[in-house]
RNA sequence: GUCAGUGUAGCUCAGCUGGUUAGAGCACAGCAUUCAUAACGCUGAGGUCGAGAGUUCAAGUCUCUCCACUGACACCA
């Protein structure tokens, strides 16, 4: 069966941000961790590319909406592969793939009777480009961010009848593994709760989307398109394009992973539309929180801005996901704090971690020939670290599944201290002074190596990159794809050659 | 405005159904040490748990009031 995982299909209008860095690199570290467990994982992530905001942006920069996107476009890809994010599929909403299935979806829906005529009616604003919530008795209202006159609009759009699924979304909303974290799905509840009204999905006046098969006067309004992304994403190309073969190619989704702010079209309108269609139900939503920036919130105008890239020039990914995922509960909106980064990476990932590698496996080479020491006896020390060890694997793999990788950067952290400590209370380099203390010392530094070894495997999901120069620093010649092998007690061979060890990762200086 | 959530050491946060001297990591101080990336290890200092009142033998943990911040309250993604 095949796991399929996504990020939020991104909307176009500017360059990625950290917030989309964020989501994506957490959803990498997701298919990552399956994939490990020998899971066949589809992990997609796409673009969103229609909508009026878009053509408006385009014409801005005296361009056409086509060429805005292809550009966007190319800075995700590129941002995505500065970061090694190992994504199966991109979905651009403007491909022929993508419109063929809407198409083909939106006929379904309205076989089945819940598309319907309706008049989108309310004050709007042309600045802001939205509907606002105000009365209809109101006269003259202004509004609040453009101090400009609203316009009444009353315009004949097609509506998605959401109302036909009130019984079935709540449901679905009050089942507690759909929502996640626990703590968002109250809102949605409430919201449920409160009556489902049917929504607008079409448009009179935008160009630059799908335009309604049946009625070539109205485009389809951009979240009805951009939903149906996760779907055509699965098709490997516009052939075959029918409803019927998603069960062979990855659906339902078993995950989808959100920022908060989107929570809703996922939760709710997105089943209906699916229900409408007759297709199974994603397994779980992810609503993540926001990050701000020492404290405030990131926006164009206080120019505070992060961008991932320029992140990337001063950082390397590993230390930008580690910090992302350590410091940050998942879920939670976090903080980006730059000094907090540097002695997070310094701490965990150059003294925690790479000096536990480096000088076990220094100590090796110089006592042992350069070498995995070869074990003559059992170490009675060897079941406490081993056991330490088993207890934080099942810790890990625990927390990988519950997307707690505050708990699992948490836990390896442990291991290496205690390794750490292990070492001090052993003290090989005063053991080996004495040669008939050598088998000690072998069983010593063999355990430490092994623990080494295992750190190096649970890593791999956040940071891959340090977690492949552990293991090759242990001798592997080759990355294997699956761990569960791995992540048992004695895989390193007494005797095996010890490459010369280097830093995993080199300390920040602080500005 | 209505509803929900948050407010615990300098910083980021844990503290389940109320029960001995309130915890962790980072930062800080001291000790120790050299196998190692001036790293590791050990010890310590740090909090009237947003404010006030109440229930109780006992409250960070329950109730009420207040203060501050955040989010939701339908078509901006």
């Amino acid at each position: 069966m095949t796991l399929t995982i996504s990020t939020p299909l991104y909307y176009v209008n500017d360059k990625p941000h950290l917030g989309s860095t964020y989501t994506t690199i957490a959803c990498d570290a997701i298919a990552r961790y399956y994939r490990l467990e020998g899971e066949r994982v589809l992990f997609i992530t796409g673009v969103d590319e229609h909508g009026q905001k878009i053509q408006q942006t385009a014409q801005l920069k005296n361009i056409n909406p086509k060429e805005h996107c292809d550009l966007v476009v190319t800075q995700y890809l590129e941002l995505w592969k500065l970061l090694d994010i190992k994504f199966d599929r991109f979905i651009r909403t403007t491909s022929s793939k993508h419109k063929k299935f809407v198409e083909t979806f939106y006929k379904k829906v309205k076989e089945s009777g819940d598309i319907k005529q309706g008049k989108q009616q309310g004050w709007y604003c042309v600045g802001c480009e939205e509907y606002k919530d105000i009365p209809k008795t109101s006269e003259a209202p202004i509004c609040a961010i453009h101090q400009k006159k609203l316009e009444w609009r009353d315009e004949d759009n097609l509506f998605f009848c959401l109302s036909n699924y009130q019984e079935q979304i709540m449901a679905l909303v009050q089942d507690n593994s759909f929502i996640r974290p626990s703590t968002r799905r109250n809102e949605i509840i409430n919201f449920v709760s409160s009556g489902l009204r049917d929504f607008s999905i079409s448009r009179q006046n935008v160009d630059w989307a799908i335009t309604v098969p049946d009625d070539n006067s109205q485009t389809l309004y951009v979240w009805f398109d951009a939903l149906l992304g996760y779907l055509s994403a699965l098709y490997p190309d516009e052939n075959n394009i029918d409803l019927a073969s998603l069960d062979n190619l990855g659906w339902p989704a078993h995950l989808h992973v959100i920022g908060k702010d989107i929570l809703r079209f996922h939760a709710v309108y997105w089943p209906a539309m699916l229900l409408s269609a007759g297709l199974k139900l994603p397994k779980q939503v992810f609503g993540h929180g926001f990050l701000t920036r020492e404290g405030q919130k990131m926006g164009k105008s206080l120019g505070n801005v992060l961008d991932p890239k320029d992140l990337l020039m001063k950082y390397d990914r590993d230390s930008i996901r580690w910090y992302l995922l350590s410091d940050i509960k998942f879920g939670s909106d976090g903080d980006f704090q730059e000094s907090r980064f540097i002695d997070l990476i310094n701490n965990d990932l150059a003294n925690t971690i790479g000096n536990l590698l480096n000088r076990t496996s220094t100590m090796s080479r110089k006592w042992f020939n350069n070498k995995i020491p070869l074990i003559e006896k059992d170490n009675p020390d060897e079941s406490i670290i081993s056991e330490y060890t088993s207890n934080i694997i099942t810790i890990v793999k625990q927390a990988y599944l519950n997307y707690d990788f505050k708990l699992v950067c948490e836990s390896i952290i442990k291991l290496a201290s205690q390794a750490n400590t292990y070492l001090n209370d052993n003290q090989p380099w005063t053991k080996v002074k004495q040669s008939d203390n050598l088998s000690d010392v072998s069983s010593i530094i063999y355990n430490v190596l092994e623990t080494s070894r295992i750190i190096g495997f649970l890593l791999l999901p956040i940071i891959p990159d340090i977690g492949s120069k552990i293991i090759y620093q242990l001798g592997y010649k080759e990355i294997p794809n699956t761990w569960n092998e791995e992540l048992s007690w004695g895989v390193l061979q007494p005797g095996a050659n010890l490459p010369k060890p280097y830093p995993v990762i080199n300390k920040l200086e602080r500005e």
